[in-house]
DNA sequence: GTTTTTGGTCAGCTATATTGACATATCTAT
DNA sequence: ATAGATATGTCAATATAGCTGACCAAAAAC
């Protein structure tokens, strides 16, 4: 048994807690930009995950949020009435909806991710390059376990 | 300029995606057995802080959890009359309340970590001590951006 | 041509948060 | 003693984001 101090119960109960404030932290700093555009934090990850995945479908985007149809409808309704997004009938499988965002979307987006880039540029600015690929196999462990 | 990759657009917009799932998964691991107890993800939250921070006031738990002292009273209130914590006045100043888990709290708080435990517990496994320090360093620097 | 898949929608409900106003007990300072 | 500040509790109304269940239509697959 060397050290393995970082299996035990109260440090893991410690990352709990740390897990808790990093999201949330992460997502309440653009907060005052969505709301001028009267989103919330459900529009946001829409937005964000369309912007990673363009042109992924309805069925792609529940996949990755895991929230129902219905919920998701009415956050993509909102974009699209807001001129954020647009949807458009799958080449392949007509049946499918693709995302994208549009030129409102897109600048939406990059105002977002100013405010939202900040913390994780500092955080990473301030580590050495071998913490931040430490950093991302760990947090890739975590979501895949 | 050497290799700054982490800091590139893409790799922060990769981490914005990873610390959602993160979130999302380690609190979704426990949440059958809260309900059992008639409870959600912020009795959850509330129950892990108590426990980490035995004895915190009500407005340090305000503090940590930066909700209302509405919300989170609603919240107490459930908590209190299912007996899962007590609520004591300050030693020093008895304008403060203490916060305690009782012997049902504590039991329910040991059932939900067993949950939650698993999917840190693996992912540390997998990873080596130098790997799990650097997560945690890391981590801590993105909170107190 | 029947069945399955993908997506949209209606209606109602629950959980968790908010704002604002007000009440009470206790401590601190004069 | 009393005035003011602090810690907490509570009422009421509202917002946000999720849920279940039912049902429908278009398009694909068999």
């Amino acid at each position: 048994m060397r050290d393995l101090l970082y299996l035990k119960d109260d440090q893991i109960k410690d990352f709990i807690e740390q897990i808790f404030y990093a999201y949330r932290e992460t997502y309440s700093d653009p907060k005052k930009i969505l709301k001028k555009y009267s989103f919330g934090t459900a529009h946001h990850r829409a937005i964000h995950l369309i912007e990673r995945h363009e042109g992924l479908t309805v069925s792609d985007l529940l996949n990755k949020l895991k929230i129902t149809k219905q919920s998701l409808n009415r956050v993509l309704r909102d974009l699209v009435n807001n001129k954020a997004i647009v949807l458009k009938k799958g080449e392949v499988d007509s049946r499918h909806r693709q995302i994208f965002l549009n030129e409102r979307g897109k600048k939406l987006f990059e105002e977002i991710f100013l405010e939202q880039k900040k913390r994780i540029y500092n955080a990473f600015k301030n580590s050495d390059s071998d913490s931040v690929i430490k950093f991302k196999n760990v947090l890739s462990k975590i979501i895949n376990e």
